[in-house]
DNA sequence: CCTGATTGTCAGTACTACTGACGATCAGGT
DNA sequence: ACCTGATCGTCAGTAGTACTGACAATCAGG
């Protein structure tokens, strides 16, 4: 039962972007939960680590503002974080209807070891190209998500 | 409020695959399924019926295969293809436990225009790249999905 | 001080795809 | 022919994810 007849997807559907889109982000993000169990965060909650961790310190709009993701969905999100001790709110002096986000310093010593574990977890999803194609993979990826129009999805 | 504080991902996370492919199959995702919506199917729907037009004619187990999906997933997909009239299920000749899935006239029809259509939408999506970077994008994430080993997700 | 907008929160909902179980059917050995 | 184990399609139930709509608290402008 190994080789035979319709096993693998055919030649029109294996040109198809969404196709391809989908288990390439199916199988990237497979990789990354497991490269990430280790520290006990999945790879959303790393994208939330690293929203937070990239710039100035953030309220929960910002943050999901960053991730492309409703406010509403980084409730759940940061209380996850929170319970495992890697972010805190705190209230924010002028504007008492926003909270700050910040990483703790374990949430901070966790990401560093989140991003090599996921650098590795990124190394194997792109080992079948070469180190050329892998490059220019991530900036056309980067061309098109981040392209300047960016309307919120 | 349009240009300033925490807006947009930050350098890390821009660089991060996971977050990439997440926000790119999105964007194909949501401009396919536009694409598609005159024909009445979207971007899965297309899928199956590429899955069944290209090769010789499945099973739904094969056609869920080719796909890399469930097949439980497939039964649903079917009903609903089945109920626009665009496949047909009939049982196989020799194994009864089985049914021979195939498109209808009507169902080639509308693959070839939901495929044109498709067509103008990836043209869109991969319209911040060159015509160079667009076909060195398809075959690079081509061959991380269809590597050899692949392994049902 | 009032009105309208914003922030975080929560309940409810929608969508997708899975697991587990079922009857029907097939294949192989005896 | 019979029994056992595997396969196929189906369905119910469940899990994960992210949304919409509504709410109280708060802010900003007049």
């Amino acid at each position: 039962m190994s080789s035979t007849d319709g096993d693998g997807p055919g030649p029109e559907l294996s040109r198809n972007l969404v196709y391809l889109l989908k288990h390439a982000q199916l199988r990237m993000a497979e990789l990354g939960t497991n490269a990430l169990t280790p520290y006990g965060i999945d790879g959303r909650e790393m994208g939330v680590l690293l929203a937070l961790a990239d710039r100035e310190p953030a309220s929960q709009q910002q943050a999901a503002q960053r991730l492309g993701i409703d406010r509403t969905t980084m409730v759940a999100l940061l209380d996850a974080l929170e319970r495992k001790g890697l972010v805190a709110r705190r209230p924010h002096a002028e504007d008492r209807r926003r909270n700050v986000v910040e990483l703790t310093d374990t949430g901070k010593e966790t990401l560093r070891s989140a991003i090599e574990a996921n650098d590795d977890a990124e190394r194997e999803f792109l080992a079948p190209l070469g180190a050329q194609a892998a490059e220019r993979l991530r900036r056309s990826l980067q061309a098109i998500v981040l392209r300047p129009d960016g309307r919120r999805t």
